[in-house]
RNA sequence: GGGCCGCUAGCUCAAUUGGCAGAGCAAGAGACUCUUAAUCUCUAGGUUCCAGGUUCGAGUCCUGGGCGGCUCACCA
C-alpha cells in the first residue's frame, strides 16, 4: 500500500487562491511567508502557521521560490508573569524575553524557555520553515536601516498612529525603545537621534542619561512600528492575521500605512484566520493556564491529521475541534481519505488497550477481525496503537476506556455479584482453551449463560464486572480471547 | 461603536471557488438465539434566519434587515 507523503497534502482552494492575489500584486517571487507570534505556547499559533505553510506551499506549487519563516518575538519586553512563573520575575517586567534567565533553568533564555518546545514541535510537524529571533535579528543589524528610517520619519509615524487611533500621542514619542542599564525597555525616554552612530540617546526613569546602538540590538522599535518595518527588513510578501489585529484601528490597520506612506513597502498579501477552540475547554488560553501544544496532540494522530484538522474547511471560520467523543470519526475520515487501511480507529483503540504494548498480539486481534492488511504492515501498527492508546488515556470519553484489574481490584469488584453470576463465571472459566477463537469464544459466554438460565445481560455484566470493573465493555468474545487465558481464567475464579 | 464569523433535518455539521440540498448521531420499522456508545437493512425528516436583487439556474454572489458568537483601544 501506497502512502502519501507528508507535505504533500493538495492544496486547499483557499490556499490556492490566496497565493494567487499575492503573485498578482507581489510578483513571481522569490516570496517571503513570515508567521510571528509572541513564543507563550497558545495553540492558536498552530493555526496561524499551518495557514502560513498552506499558502506557502502553494506559492511553491505556483513556481515561486519560497522562504518560509517563523519570526519569534523574542527581544519584546516581558510584560505579564505567566502561572508557574516565580513571583521574583516581578523585577523582570519591561526587559527583553532573551535577556531574562530560564524559570526553570533548562533553556538559554526565558524566550527559548517556552518557544524551543514550540521549534520541536515544529520539527514533529515536519515543517520545512526557518526560525528566526527577533533579538538576533537586532542584534545582526537586520534592523538597522529601517530603524534609522523609522527615527527619520517619526512625526511621520506618530501622525499615522494619532490618525488611525484617534488618540492623542504623547510630543516626546519615538519609534524605538532603547534598552536602559537595568534592563527594561520601558519607560525611557529619547532625546536625541545620532543617526551617523547609529544610535539614540535617552534619559531612563531614574533620570539618567544613556546611549543605545540600534545596529546592536540594544533596544527595539515599538510594537506597531515593528510589524511594518519586519515587512521591508525581510522583504515579507505574505502573512497571515487572526482577527485581533485586522480590526479598525488595529495594528495591520497602521502597519498597512505606515508601510506604505513611510517605508514604500508594498503590503504584504494577507489571510485573516479565525481562532480554534477545543470542545469541552473553551479558548485556548495562556493566562489562564490552558495551554495545549502541537506536541501534545502529536500524541493522538501524525503531522497530516493534525494539519487537516486544525485548517478545516476554511481558516476564516472558527472550528471547534472535538478531541473527545468525535474523534474516531474524524480519524476514520481522515485515514480513508489518506489512503489508509480502513480499520475503525475505535476498534484500534479497544485492540490497543487490550494488548498493551504488545504489537504481535495487536496484529493477531486485528488478523481475526479480518484488517489482514493493517495487521502485516508492524511499523504502521505499532504507530497507530500509539495513537489509539493515547487518546484512551488522555481524550477519551470514560466509557471507553479499558484497564484490566488485577487481582486485588478484581476481588473488590466481584463483591457485588451475586451467586448465579459467580456460578457462571466459574463454568465459563472451565470452558475457557487456549487457542479459541474471538467467535467461539463469544459463542460459548452466550450459549453458557442461556442455558443457565441466566440474562446475557446479567452474564456479561459479571465478565466485565471482574475484567474491567465495569458493567459493559468492548465485544466480549474477541476481547476475551485477546487477553491472556490465565488471567482470564484468575479473574474468573472468585 | 468598528471588524470578522455563523444561522442548512430534532442535535452536530457537510455541500470541492453558481449546477439535482447531503452525512453522522437521535427518531420510526425490520433483521441478527451474540451483552455494548451494539451491528446490518430500510423509512421518515427541509420555505437553507427574513426581505429584495443579479442569473437559464443561488445554501453559495450583491443590497438591506434580524438573531448569536468572537474580536479591537499605541499591549506586544
Amino acid at each position: 500500500m501506497e502512502h502519501r507523503m507528508r507535505g504533500e497534502m493538495a492544496v486547499p482552494g483557499w490556499a490556492r487562491r490566496t497565493a494567487e492575489r499575492v503573485a498578482e500584486t507581489h510578483g513571481g517571487g522569490p516570496h517571503v511567508v513570515v508567521t510571528g507570534i509572541s513564543p507563550s505556547g497558545n495553540i492558536h499559533n498552530l493555526r496561524e502557521v499551518l495557514v502560513a505553510e498552506a499558502v506557502a506551499n502553494a506559492l511553491k506549487e505556483r513556481g515561486s521560490e519560497v522562504r518560509f519563516v517563523f519570526h519569534a518575538d523574542t527581544i519584546d519586553p516581558l510584560r505579564k508573569i505567566a502561572p508557574g512563573i516565580p513571583k521574583e520575575y516581578e523585577r523582570y517586567m519591561g526587559h527583553s524575553l532573551s535577556h531574562i534567565p530560564d524559570p526553570e533553568g533548562c533553556h538559554a533564555s526565558y524566550a527559548d524557555h517556552f518557544l524551543v518546545p514550540f521549534e520541536e514541535s515544529l520539527r514533529e510537524m515536519e515543517m520545512d520553515i526557518e526560525v528566526l529571533r527577533s533579538h538576533e535579528l537586532y542584534e545582526n543589524g537586520v534592523y538597522t536601516e529601517v530603524t534609522r528610517e523609522s527615527l527619520e520619519n517619526t512625526a511621520e509615524l506618530r501622525r499615522i498612529l494619532k490618525e488611525v487611533s484617534g488618540r492623542e500621542m504623547a510630543e516626546d514619542w519615538s519609534p524605538y525603545q532603547p534598552r536602559a542599564a537595568s534592563g527594561s525597555l520601558t519607560g525611557n525616554r529619547v532625546v536625541e537621534n545620532l543617526p551617523d552612530e547609529n544610535g539614540v540617546v535617552f534619559v531612563d526613569r531614574e533620570g539618567n542619561e544613556g546611549v543605545a546602538d540600534y545596529s546592536k540590538g540594544e533596544g527595539k522599535l515599538g510594537w506597531r512600528v515593528e510589524l511594518a518595518a519586519r515587512w521591508k527588513a525581510l522583504g515579507v510578501t505574505f502573512e497571515p492575521f487572526g482577527k485581533d489585529h485586522t480590526s479598525r484601528g488595529g495594528s495591520t490597520d497602521t502597519a498597512d500605512r505606515m508601510s506604505r506612506e513611510v517605508f514604500h513597502y508594498p503590503v504584504p498579501g494577507r489571510y485573516e484566520y479565525e481562532w480554534n477552540y477545543i470542545k469541552g475547554q473553551g479558548a485556548m488560553s495562556s493566562s489562564k493556564g490552558i495551554v495545549l501544544l502541537p506536541k501534545d496532540l502529536l500524541r493522538i494522530m501524525p503531522p497530516d491529521a493534525l494539519r487537516r484538522m486544525f485548517l478545516g474547511r476554511d481558516p476564516a471560520r472558527a472550528i471547534e475541534l472535538d478531541l473527545g467523543g468525535g474523534f474516531p470519526r474524524f480519524m476514520d475520515e481522515y485515514r480513508a481519505e489518506a489512503g489508509e487501511p480502513p480499520v475503525p480507529f475505535l476498534h484500534l483503540v479497544t485492540v490497543a488497550q487490550t494488548a498493551g504494548g504488545n504489537t504481535e498480539a495487536a496484529a493477531g486481534m486485528l488478523s481475526r477481525g479480518g484488517y489482514e492488511e493493517e495487521a502485516n504492515d508492524p511499523e504502521k501498527l505499532a504507530l497507530d496503537l500509539h495513537y489509539a492508546r493515547n487518546w484512551a488515556e488522555e481524550w477519551a470519553p470514560e466509557p471507553l476506556r479499558l484497564r484490566v484489574l488485577d487481582e486485588e481490584e478484581s476481588t473488590d469488584a466481584a463483591a457485588g455479584l451475586d451467586d448465579e453470576q459467580r456460578a457462571y463465571l466459574a463454568e465459563v472459566a472451565g470452558k475457557l482453551e487456549p487457542d479459541m477463537e474471538g467467535e467461539s469464544v463469544q459463542d460459548m459466554l452466550y450459549t453458557t449463560a442461556v442455558e443457565r438460565g441466566l440474562k446475557p445481560k446479567k452474564a456479561f455484566g459479571a465478565l466485565y464486572t471482574v475484567l474491567l470493573g465495569k458493567k459493559s465493555g468492548p465485544k466480549a468474545g474477541p476481547f476475551v480471547a485477546g487477553l491472556p487465558e490465565d488471567i482470564v481464567r484468575e479473574r474468573l475464579s472468585v
